[in-house]
DNA sequence: ACAACAAATGTTATCGGTTACATTGTTTAT
DNA sequence: ATAAACAATGTAACCGATAACATTTGTTGT
């Protein structure tokens, strides 16, 4: 592999005219410039691009922790990061955490070894040490998603409880008097939040809130399933179920269906991110649209302005939802039909 | 941040044996280690890993180049390289390519700019120039899941053409002799594979192979959906639809059912994956199991034997699949079903 | 023609580690 | 006792680029 000094030596220049010649071209006259890219060609040199992040303390390179890259909903995330960072020259190293602690402590530790200039974290756990917090008054991490309750940092996020409070008012305005929720792990703000919401709608509507029709699940189709499953077996009368995302729906309209019951004519199920497979789902998915690739966009956005110095405070971005009914949500029955058969 | 001759100076000692003792204790004496420790501990000192890559010529990076992290069979495979990445001290940088040849490129690139170590390519497209490949024997490259025609690098895959006739198999021994298929991109090498061990097993069967009942697809929901679209409006009979991926399957018989057919009484339809959902669809779905994580971990250990330069020749590693019966695949009607309704 | 200044290019310290080699101190063998 | 061998530590070159500063060359104005 050449360097610049061979290809200083070649076109008869100094290294620091290579250099210019490379960063700040119009400091070079013409005809030195042309010698210099003849060198360069003939040499195939490529830059060092380690030395140069050594160098300049830069790396641009962004840590991305992400609890599962097997989940949809983040692969489009991923992807909305993956463009804004490509086209401000930075890379992703994406981690795929498993929700572990120390895993997240560990690649968060990337930005001390200098691997990495800020962290993108898509879950609600804070990577760093406090003692980390106050080196600097902005840590180089952006906050995206599932947003943690008491961040220092910039946050993209969706008004998780207003959403949920959206779709559970439609499920009250379809005659549905008694709702079950199928929850994410309770670790996760997010579900607080949309059972927050799920409440908010309840009382708005003078309903009363139930304890016992919330089932746990921890957003995979499985856990729909096995909650759908636990829901059949209790006594309560139960005439539509929200779900605390789309995965847990179809996996609960799964089990449902296995028993026998229409949906939504016996009961309506309702979803919430829209994957792509909700619309495909029978039947379609009534959701919350999360504008997935935009959170992953503006958290990129966020952060460069951190990195570069510009965001003083930090900034909390509200993304918009959006309210998708499709037919897995109707009428509720007149009678509420009787699950334990 | 403080710097290993900031240590040096703390714990009275010269920066090589502060480097030594990070590096390799046993040549340090044990009074010595105890005063460096306790500098590095004081100073908090973390070694800047930019210079540690840069001298030492190792970046520890492994670009991935992804089609899209969107599928979830790719989410899988990404996982098993994680995983064997992290246990090797390698990171991943993950790349969303979309199937674009110059992003894959660019990102190939970072192996010529020293910020990468290897390549892994999930795709097959061979993203170096030819001039690139004489400079060493073994390109560090790594080739898996989709696999080229003459790579110059290890390999990891399936049978593709084996798996396809298997389950062509199947539904031919369910008695399906109206077979239609819904293939990837033709640009991809799978699609050609899973074709021909389509046609092997008609052969084999003694049945036809018909042009007209090859419908395209690209793999996503929608271009399954769509494909049935135009089997429904085409005028042969057709009994069973071999879908190039699971995909692509959902989609189909989310179309289907929309036209009122009952799977499989009055259609069969097979997919190939197993992604999670194949199993909570309606009907559960007739798939080809691939062992994903496998694929990623195996392909890692090849690309790090390449690094190593412990691999003198391309390996080939073929991975077992496993056919998965479920419901979307049953008898053949005895009369054909008339789909244009 | 010459000062004054701008443009073009060169010289070299530097980033933060690693490591070959040099030096000093200690033990072993004869 | 002395040389040889070894253990522990230090010195400084080096990786490849950047950029501050120094130097040379070219241009302009009077």
């Amino acid at each position: 592999m050449s360097n610049i000094r061979e290809v200083a030596d070649l076109a008869g220049v100094s290294v620091a005219t290579v250099s210019r010649t490379l960063q700040q071209p119009e400091l070079v006259s013409p005809k030195t410039r042309a010698k210099v890219t003849r060198a360069i060609e003939q040499l195939n040199y490529k830059p060092n691009l380690m030395a140069v992040k050594f160098r300049s303390g830069k790396t641009h390179n962004i840590v991305v922790l992400v609890p599962t890259v097997a989940n949809v909903f983040f692969a489009r995330v991923i992807r909305g990061m993956q463009e804004a960072a490509a086209a401000e020259g930075y890379s992703l190293l994406l981690v795929n955490t498993m929700g572990d602690n120390a895993t997240e402590q560990n690649y968060a530790r990337m930005i001390h070894t200098s691997q990495a200039d800020g962290v993108v974290q898509l879950r609600a756990f804070n990577p760093f040490n406090d003692n980390d917090a106050d080196e600097q008054g902005l840590l180089p991490m952006v906050n995206a998603c599932e947003i943690l309750d008491t961040p220092q940092c910039p946050t993209v996020s969706l008004d998780n409880r207003l959403a949920a409070a959206a779709i559970t008012e439609h499920l009250v305005e379809l005659g549905h008097q008694h709702i079950a929720m199928i929850k994410g792990p309770a670790s996760s703000p997010l579900t607080r939040e949309r059972m927050l919401g799920f409440k908010d709608a309840l009382q708005e509507a003078g309903l009363k809130y139930c304890e016992e029709l919330m089932f746990d699940g921890d957003f995979t189709l499985q856990s729909g399933y096995d909650a759908a499953d636990r829901i059949l077996s209790q006594s309560h009368p139960v005439s539509a179920i929200f779900c605390e995302n789309d995965e847990m729906a179809l996996g609960a309209i799964s089990r449902l269906k296995a028993a026998g019951l229409r949906i939504p004519e016996d009961i309506s199920v309702s979803g919430f991110d829209n994957i792509a497979f909700a619309k495909f789902s029978d039947p379609p998915l009534t959701t919350i649209a999360q504008p997935a690739e935009e959170f992953g966009e503006t958290a990129i956005s966020l952060l460069i302005d951190v990195l570069k110095g510009k965001a003083k405070r930090a900034v909390k971005v509200i993304l918009p939802y959006q309210l998708i009914i499709r037919n897995s949500t109707g009428p509720a029955p007149v009678q509420p039909v009787n699950l334990t058969r």
